[in-house]
DNA sequence: ATTCGCCAAATAATCGATTATTCGTGTTAT
DNA sequence: ATAACACGAATAATCGATTATTTGGCGAAT
């Protein structure tokens, strides 16, 4: 006897995970929070031990960061955070400023009511969010650069292409480690403007607009990493 | 006493590679050949036995394939092969579609004497180059299918941005996957003018053209996976 | 007859230990 | 003094075995 299709799923979103890949996101985290400089050893060994694991989990993990780009292997000498150079920096920007403008056209063209909604609030939380705080030396707060992801991230969206969508998440998480250590300092703008005018363009379907915005804006993140920041 | 940067580099190219990087090639190949139907479980004791080699090693070459997006992972219940559905197609299409056209305007932009050579000989590997033969079924020449792919990926690589390579290696092996499985036939046009118009915009640094010649290039291929193969 | 719960076999995940490779230091030959 | 070599410590890669989870079948209760 056959059971129904489906039948067998358990698919318990509350299950608890995996060792291997609550290690994951805890080195995850901690990479792209900068715990580790760039060309830093990960060393198994010591993460290991120090997250009471055994090697296979922490190599397990490793693995999966090598895949997603945020750490590196050297055969036989071990994992390593990347040494993101400037150079790194500018390619990845110039792929986000080559892919994403036609990526928005996409949302624009598909996007429905609930993406509309989505986005403005999206762009809600971005402009009540603290873009920095004191404690944070520097950086923007976490809680902004979250935002700030979730509110590109939802313009892009509407494409409802996920193909696209994980392009994106590759490139974003890349540029901000990227951004993280290739500069002395981070551009001191958030683009407030052109965010409500991304906002603005693409409610109103308006493709080409909003492509040359965000064009602009992301030449201007780039522009301000290599002169000082006059904009506020 | 420290030694001078790159002194400690040893960096043997013909050392012979882990046993995890080989089981990873050769599990990569066996999937894209087919050998594997979609959504057929990748038991890791099988593979183990049948390479002699051991678990641990099986399970990083499939978390490499997970994180390459050609195998997927059911927590506490193994891996698999993606059974890539035509919705999947569709998307990887469109998302080809989508960014290849303006990767192809950076490529002209910036791609040096050395690029229009690579050009050159790759498309004329590629006319050269059989695309059927009776051994193998029905499919694309595997010559041919790589013949294809290099000269998809040289007129790209002008750019020389690797970000914007690698999201095309991950969009070209994903849609070569999902062409495979997710249509009873495979198109029976291989495009012989689109490829010589492509080289032929792209050595003139006719952008427009060129990116014009490949959606359409990149149309037509899709198009052809749900109406009959008219063209040959 | 169907559904629920329990138990055993199969398989996945993890562990501790073993083997292979690299790195650093000290030694020797030029 | 410098460079090549050898050896031991440190670390990476791999293995064999253990533990945890799922799967499938059987029987009892409804």
């Amino acid at each position: 006897m056959v059971y129904p299709e489906g039948m067998t799923q358990t698919a318990d979103p509350s299950a608890k995970p995996m060792l291997s890949e609550r290690v994951h996101t805890l080195l995850q985290t901690a990479i792209m929070r900068g715990e580790y400089a760039p060309g830093e050893a990960l060393k198994p060994q010591e993460l290991a031990q120090r997250h009471h694991v055994s090697l296979a989990v922490v190599r397990e993990a490793l693995v999966r960061l090598v895949g997603e780009g945020i750490a590196v292997r050297l055969p036989n000498r071990g994992f390593a955070v990347p040494d993101f150079s400037d150079q790194r920096w500018q390619q990845i920007a110039q792929a986000r400023r080559t892919i994403e403008p036609v990526m928005l056209r996409l949302a624009i063209e598909h996007g429905d009511l609930d993406w509309e909604a989505r986005v403005r609030a999206a762009h809600h939380r971005l402009t009540r969010t603290p873009a920095y705080v004191l404690e944070e030396g520097g950086y923007y707060s976490s809680a902004w650069s979250e935002a700030h992801r979730v509110f590109h991230r939802t313009l892009l969206d509407g494409c409802g292409n996920p193909v696209v969508l994980d392009m994106f998440d590759r490139l974003w998480t890349a540029g901000e480690l990227a951004r993280r250590w290739s500069a002395q300092r981070t551009p001191d703008r958030d683009g407030v403007a052109e965010h409500r005018r991304l906002e603005e363009a693409a409610l109103a379907r308006d493709a080409d607009t909003a492509a040359e915005v965000l064009t602009q804006h992301l030449t201007l993140t780039v522009a301000a990493l290599t002169s000082p920041p006059d904009e506020a």
